[in-house]
DNA sequence: GCCGTTTTCGGCCCGACTGTTTTCAGTCG
C-alpha cells in the first residue's frame, strides 16, 4: 500500500512551496495528501483498475496531481518531488514537527545557517546562534530548544482511551465552578477520534480571567504555553497540550462547531455559507456584517438549511450532503448507535485462561454495567503464552459456567453467561481446536495471532477460510492493527466483507484503547455491505469492559447504527442470529 | 493546482497569539 507514502511526499511538496511563498498551490498538495491518507483503498487498485482518470475522480486531485502519481507508482519517485529536496536538501517532515517551526522559519534557518535536520536545529540553538537572525531573538530559541526536549519524548499523538479520562476529570472540575455558564470539550476528543494530538475546550463565563487563572493552576500542568484573555494553553504532564477558549454566549453555539471540527468538516460547511451568503466563524454566523444569534449548534447547521449532525460524523465523509438531504425530509444521516445500547460483551477473558477475573466477578461486574449477557471468549490452546484452553479444559469450563448461571438465577439475576472462545485461525485458516469441542459452545470467536506478515492473497484467503468454518461466528480484531505500532495486515478487505456477507459472519469492532479494529472507514463499508458488527471490549480485566465506550464511538465514526451491531440484541434474538450461521454448514 | 447548478477563469477559510518588531509575519488550529 503506496497510500502513506505518496501522502508524506505530498505534505512535503506543500512545505516546499510555501516555502517559495508560492500562493494557493500548498493548499491544493496539502488536500490531496489528506484524500490519499484517508482513502480506504489502496490507491495502487484505483489506479491499476481505472488509470489516470480514477485518479481524477477522487477529490482535490486533477490532472497534475494525478500524473505525479502514475509517476510514483510506474518509476518509483516523482522528479519534481525529486528537485524540490535537492534545492531544499532539508528534513522538513521532522522539522515542521517542531512546535512553532513552519516553512518560512525553515528556509531562513536553511540559507542562513544550513541547518538540514532536528540536530543542526538542536545545534543551533545550543550555541546561541538563532538568536543572532533578524527576526529571532532569545525566547524563539529557547522555544526551539524546549519544543526539541517535548518532541524527543512525545509521540505527538495520544490514544483516545488515555486522553479521554483526563478530559472528563477536567471537564467537570471546570463545570463545577460558579463562573463558567457552559462548558464542553471541542476538537478530535469531542469527535472521539481514535487519536488525540491536543485537546480543546470551550467556556462561556462572566469571568473570563478567573477561569484562565483556574484552568492555568490545574494539576498535571508542567508549561503554560499562552494565557491570554479569551485562550489559554497549557501543557500537561503526560505530554499533550490543553487548548481553553472563552466565548461570548451568544458566539457558544457558532465556536463550539468551529471547534469540533474537523477542518475538512468546516472547509466546506465554510464555502456552503458563503454560497448562500453567510460568513461564517468561530464568533458566530453573518449575514452582510450582521450576526446572527448561535447559541447552540444546532442554530449554525439550521440556518445553512443542513440538520445538526452527531460530533463523530463530521470528517467530510459525506455527512454534509446528508444533512443537507435530510433537512429536505429525506431520512439520510445514520440514526448512531446509542452509548448505553450495548446488552452484553461477547469478547472477555476470564481467569480461565490468561485474563485477571473470575466468572463470577467478571459476570458481578457485566451486570452491574448493566448488562444482560456476558461471553466469554477464552483463548484456545495455540496460544501457550496465554494459558489457551485444550478441548478438555472447555469441557471442564463449561461445567464452571453452567453451574455459575445456575446459581445467579437462584439469586434473581436475569443473566446469561455464554459459553465462548476466541480460537486463533492457523496460517492455512484452520482453527487450532477441535471442530467437535467448538460445537459445544454458545459461539466462537476467531482471530489472528501469529504470522501476521503474510502476502494479501494468502492472508485474504486465511481469514475467508476461517469464515467458512460452520462453527466461526465472529472475526475477532479483523485487520490486527495495533494504532502506533503495527499496521494492519495486508488484506483485500472487499473480499472479506463478500465472504462475511455469504458466511453470515459477523466481524468485531474491537474496543481496545491500541486496537480499534475495525477502523472507521471499514465500519462504514461493512455496513454498506450488508454485514453485522459486534462490540467487545477483549478484556483481560473486568474494568477494562468499560473499554466497550471506545469501540461504540468507533462504530459511531463509521456511521453504524443500532442494527448494525448485534449485541444491541436481547439474548433470544442474538441466539438466533448465532443460529443463522449453523443453517449454511 | 483544483474546481464549477452564477463557472474553463478567477477564486481559494480565517482569527488569536507570539515574538519580533514599531506595524507585522509566522504559526497554529
Amino acid at each position: 500500500m503506496k497510500n502513506e507514502e505518496l501522502a508524506k511526499i505530498f505534505f512535503a511538496m506543500s512545505q516546499y512551496l510555501q516555502m517559495q511563498d508560492i500562493a494557493f498551490k500548498p493548499q491544493a498538495y496539502e488536500k490531496a495528501a489528506f484524500t490519499i491518507q484517508t482513502l480506504p483503498e489502496d490507491i495502487e487498485d484505483i489506479f491499476q483498475k481505472g488509470g489516470e482518470k480514477a485518479l481524477e475522480s477522487l477529490p482535490g486531485i486533477g490532472k497534475s496531481i494525478a500524473e505525479k502519481i502514475k509517476e510514483y507508482l510506474t518509476t518509483g519517485a516523482i522528479g519534481e518531488y525529486e528537485q524540490l529536496k535537492k534545492k531544499f536538501p532539508v528534513d522538513i517532515e521532522n522539522l515542521t514537527a517542531v512546535e512553532g517551526i513552519g516553512p518560512k522559519t525553515i528556509k531562513i534557518l536553511y540559507q542562513k545557517l544550513k541547518i538540514k535536520n532536528l540536530a543542526d536545529l538542536e545545534k543551533a540553538a545550543q550555541e546561541g546562534k538563532i538568536r543572532r537572525l533578524s527576526g529571532f531573538g532569545i525566547k524563539s530559541e529557547q522555544n526551539i530548544l524546549q519544543a526539541i526536549a517535548f518532541l524527543k519524548k512525545s509521540t505527538g499523538r495520544f490514544l483516545l482511551g488515555e486522553i479521554l479520562p483526563v478530559v472528563k476529570n477536567v471537564w467537570q472540575k471546570l463545570n463545577s465552578l460558579k463562573e463558567v455558564q457552559q462548558v464542553s470539550p471541542a476538537g478530535s476528543v469531542r469527535r472521539r477520534k481514535e487519536t488525540i494530538g491536543d485537546v480543546d475546550f470551550l467556556v462561556v463565563s462572566d469571568n473570563p480571567a478567573k477561569v484562565m487563572d483556574y484552568f492555568c493552576s490545574l494539576p498535571g500542568i508542567i508549561k503554560i504555553l499562552a494565557k491570554g484573555e479569551t485562550r489559554s494553553s497549557v501543557r500537561m504532564r503526560q505530554g499533550f497540550d490543553m487548548d481553553i477558549r472563552v466565548v461570548p454566549a451568544q458566539s457558544y453555539g457558532a465556536a463550539l462547531q468551529y471547534f469540533t471540527g474537523s477542518k475538512e468538516h468546516n472547509i466546506v460547511l465554510r464555502k456552503l455559507a458563503m454560497d448562500k451568503g453567510f460568513k461564517l466563524n468561530e464568533y458566530g454566523l453573518f449575514r452582510s456584517g450582521k450576526m446572527i444569534v448561535c447559541a447552540k449548534e444546532e442554530d449554525v447547521y439550521k440556518n445553512l438549511g443542513l440538520c445538526w449532525m452527531e460530533p463523530e460524523l463530521r470528517e467530510n465523509q459525506g455527512e454534509i450532503e446528508a444533512a443537507l438531504a435530510q433537512a429536505k425530509g429525506k431520512q439520510s444521516l445514520p440514526k448512531l448507535i446509542g452509548y448505553n445500547d450495548i446488552l452484553g460483551d461477547l469478547h472477555v477473558h476470564s481467569n480461565w485462561d490468561g485474563g485477571a477475573d473470575s466468572l463470577q466477578e467478571l459476570a458481578l461486574f457485566a451486570i452491574e454495567m448493566g448488562y444482560q449477557y456476558l461471553g466469554i471468549a477464552d483463548h484456545t490452546k495455540f496460544l501457550r503464552i496465554e494459558k489457551g484452553l485444550d478441548e478438555k479444559k472447555l469441557a471442564q469450563r463449561s461445567g464452571a459456567i453452567q453451574a455459575l448461571n445456575r446459581k445467579l438465577a437462584t439469586q434473581g439475576y436475569h443473566f446469561r453467561i455464554l459459553e465462548g472462545c476466541e480460537a486463533n485461525i492457523m496460517p492455512d485458516g484452520s482453527l487450532d481446536i477441535a471442530q467437535q469441542a467448538l460445537s459445544k459452545l454458545d459461539y466462537v470467536i476467531a482471530g489472528i495471532h501469529s504470522q501476521m506478515k503474510m502476502p494479501a492473497l494468502q492472508m485474504t484467503e486465511r481469514i475467508i477460510k476461517a469464515m467458512q468454518n460452520p462453527y466461526v461466528n465472529i472475526i475477532s480484531h479483523p485487520t490486527g492493527r495495533l494504532l502506533q505500532k503495527r499496521d494492519e495486515y495486508e488484506i483485500d478487505f472487499e473480499k472479506i466483507l463478500q465472504a462475511a456477507q455469504k458466511t453470515n459472519t459477523i466481524l468485531e469492532i474491537n474496543s481496545f484503547p491500541a486496537r480499534l479494529d475495525l477502523k472507521d472507514v471499514f465500519i462504514k463499508k461493512a455496513k454498506e455491505a450488508g454485514v453485522k458488527m459486534v462490540i467487545n471490549s477483549d478484556a483481560h480485566q473486568k474494568e477494562q469492559m468499560h473499554f466497550v465506550e471506545y469501540g461504540i464511538a468507533q462504530a459511531r465514526r463509521g456511521w453504524a447504527e443500532k442494527k448494525d451491531i448485534i449485541n444491541t440484541l436481547p439474548l433470544n434474538k442474538l441466539l438466533a442470529c448465532f443460529g443463522e450461521k449453523q443453517k449454511i454448514k
